[in-house]
DNA sequence: GCCAACGTTGGC
DNA sequence: GCCAACGTTGGC
């Protein structure tokens, strides 16, 4: 089982809706790296969702709650005749007890390598589990 | 509001 | 195919 990491700005979605539809179609990626990340997502993988702009936190679990798809909202076509953008659908698992902000993790040697501070415009990243095992801690997840 | 770090676009 | 210009993301 898998762990990743995904972005959204709280103004456009938040983890309090995703608890509140307790399930959602994670659309609106674009980057292509991201896609990619996203399209290695299997059912049951968790997703720690972290809020960008005045936040800058992980705040909450999410699961995935089943393979990624071609998003039906934007039909298009890659160079090599595939799906250009996909989406995944999650379920909510819940709320972090303390969401870790981005400085805690930035300050921290271990996460120096994590694409979250290395790559700071990536909205969708596996998490390797050493990693994964400490944010949940903190957050108490 | 600024800007660094990308990604994308379009002229050549 | 290169690269300059432009757009976007997201932290500060």
């Amino acid at each position: 089982m898998a762990t990743f990491l995904v972005k959204t700005e709280p103004g456009e979605y938040s983890f309090a809706q995703l608890v509140q539809q307790k399930r959602c179609m994670w659309s609106g990626v674009s980057n292509n790296t991201a896609l990619l990340h996203l399209r290695t997502m299997r059912k049951g993988d968790d997703v720690l969702v972290y809020h960008t702009g005045d936040e800058r936190a992980v705040v909450g679990l999410a699961r995935v709650a089943g393979a990624p798809y071609e998003d039906p909202q934007r039909p298009g076509l890659n160079a090599k005749g595939e799906p250009k953008f996909a989406v995944v659908d999650m379920t909510a698992v819940k709320a972090a007890k303390t969401p870790v902000p981005l400085m805690r993790i930035k300050d921290d040697a271990k996460f120096k390598n994590f694409a979250l501070v290395t790559q700071g415009r990536l909205s969708v990243m596996p998490v390797e589990e050493p990693l994964a095992a400490v944010l949940r801690e903190w957050a108490g997840l």
